[in-house]
RNA sequence: GGGCAGAUGGCAGAGCGGUCAAUUGCACCAGACUGUAAAUCUGGCGACCUUGGGUCUACGUAGGUUCAAAUCCUACUCUGCCCA
């Protein structure tokens, strides 16, 4: 066994736990938060910005990434890191999400989805073998498993099927990786990793039947899937915690998409290891910042005359920098730099809970840092 | 001095007898956003009343016609353009 993953404190009260990731391109230590880069640049931020917030690891997104720039460029360039000048780790959603975000748009088969570009129009067939060999070709240094994020609400018997499909699909996924893996098809150099998806929607013992299927067929992490989309806060924890107890100890958890700092303490309180989400970022470009007393829509009249800055002890290059009134006026003179500083801000902001979390798991303090926050952060 | 056109809610600009408290855009106020078709989308935006809904004040000013006027008539004020 690789030491891929290595668990270095379990906290005592909880499921929590910190550990650290190894690849080739960089550790990174867990829980850990990954900023989404889905057409291969994480919105409005360079390289450099992502690097001095601290950013570890960054998502990107194989099905946006196939239709453009496309096979050949990916190959021209020798893969995605020296394409977009990012030389630590990335991992990338397999399309698996687009199958549900863009329904409209493809037609489900047992052999793959077959989509109409978004774009033009233009037919495009994925399947898990196609996009397992795309991502190698991405030479990413983990991906994963092309799944069915399935829909919301969705009844049991379709959630049911939807569940099976994405277990097919994960043992084709990982026959194609053993397959590139034996043809040296992928770089011996960097190593690359598979993640398997759970899905299930809310249904409980869906949920634990596709866990406990996923990890028989053994992949080097397990993500939750098909969540944060939609379904009530708390149905959404129940099928999380129906899930939790299926997966080894010794294998990193992802849960896929999910943003919120509440949301993100009660996950990692349930042993979740890796988060992503598009709320910094989106919700960054859209006025909303984070802050540690609550989040705040920079673009209300309140703080046309705010001068302090978004968060006092935050940091960032928004914080370092501007006032609150200056970025209220950046958004209602529409500015390209408003969203650029919000982006940067909550960024931050979520690398630095992280990090806050992590040291909480070490100190054995983990519970009462969660109270903390939590009481803090709604107060606001 | 004469002729023509026009004056509508914060701005621009529809409406040209009842279905108009008045289309639309901007501005303004608020909300949403969770593996990104998103720098996007939704709602509110005369006042008052307890909601469905109702009441009042409103389309330059003052009168008038009409069951009914932002819409028609008269005068006035102002603005723009043209001719002398």
């Amino acid at each position: 066994m690789s030491d891929f993953f290595r668990v270095l404190k379990n906290d005592s009260l909880t499921s929590a736990r910190t550990g650290v990731i190894k690849t080739s391109r960089g550790e990174i230590k867990t829980p850990v938060f990954m900023p989404v880069g889905t057409q291969g640049t994480v919105k409005t931020l360079s390289v450099p910005e992502l690097k001095s917030l601290g950013v570890e690891i960054i998502l990107n997104n194989a099905y946006h990434l196939f239709l453009r720039p496309g096979m050949e460029v990916i190959r021209n360039a020798r893969g995605i890191h020296s394409f977009i000048s990012w030389d630590k780790p990335i991992l990338t959603d397999s399309g698996g999400f687009q199958v549900f975000s863009l329904a409209q748009f493809r037609k489900i088969s047992e052999d793959g989805v077959l989509f109409r570009s978004h774009m033009d129009g233009s037919k495009i067939f994925l399947s898990p073998e196609i996009m397992t060999e795309f991502q190698t070709l991405l030479g990413v240094d983990i991906m994963m498993c092309f799944d069915e994020c399935s829909d919301y609400p969705i009844t049991y018997k379709k959630a049911k099927d939807s569940m099976e499909l994405t277990l097919r699909w994960a043992k084709r996924c990982k026959e194609k990786f053993r397959e590139l893996e034996k043809n040296s098809q992928r770089s011996t150099l960097n190593s690359q990793f598979l993640f398997g998806i759970v899905q299930g929607s809310v249904y409980s013992d869906l949920r634990r039947e596709s866990a406990r299927k996923t990890v028989e067929m053994g992949f080097d992490g397990y993500a939750i899937g098909g969540l944060s989309v939609g379904e009530p806060r708390n149905e959404m924890f129940d099928a999380l915690n129906a899930v939790m107890p299926e997966f080894p100890e010794q294998k990193p958890r992802y849960f896929m998409g999910l943003g919120t700092p509440e949301d993100i303490w009660e996950a990692i309180e349930a042993g979740v290891d890796m988060f992503d989400c598009v709320l910094p970022t989106r919700n960054g470009r859209n006025g909303q910042a984070f802050t540690f007393d609550g989040k705040i829509n920079i673009k209300n009249a309140q703080y046309q005359n705010d001068f302090s800055p978004l968060d006092e002890k935050c940091g960032c290059p928004a914080c370092g920098n501007y006032s609150r009134a200056f970025i209220n006026h950046l958004f209602k003179v529409k500015e390209f730099l408003a969203g650029r500083l919000l982006s940067l801000h909550n960024i931050n902001f979520l690398i630095k809970l992280m990090s806050v979390v992590r040291d909480a798991i070490s100190k054995g303090e983990f519970k009462d840092e969660k109270d903390r926050f939590i009481k803090r952060y709604s107060a606001g």
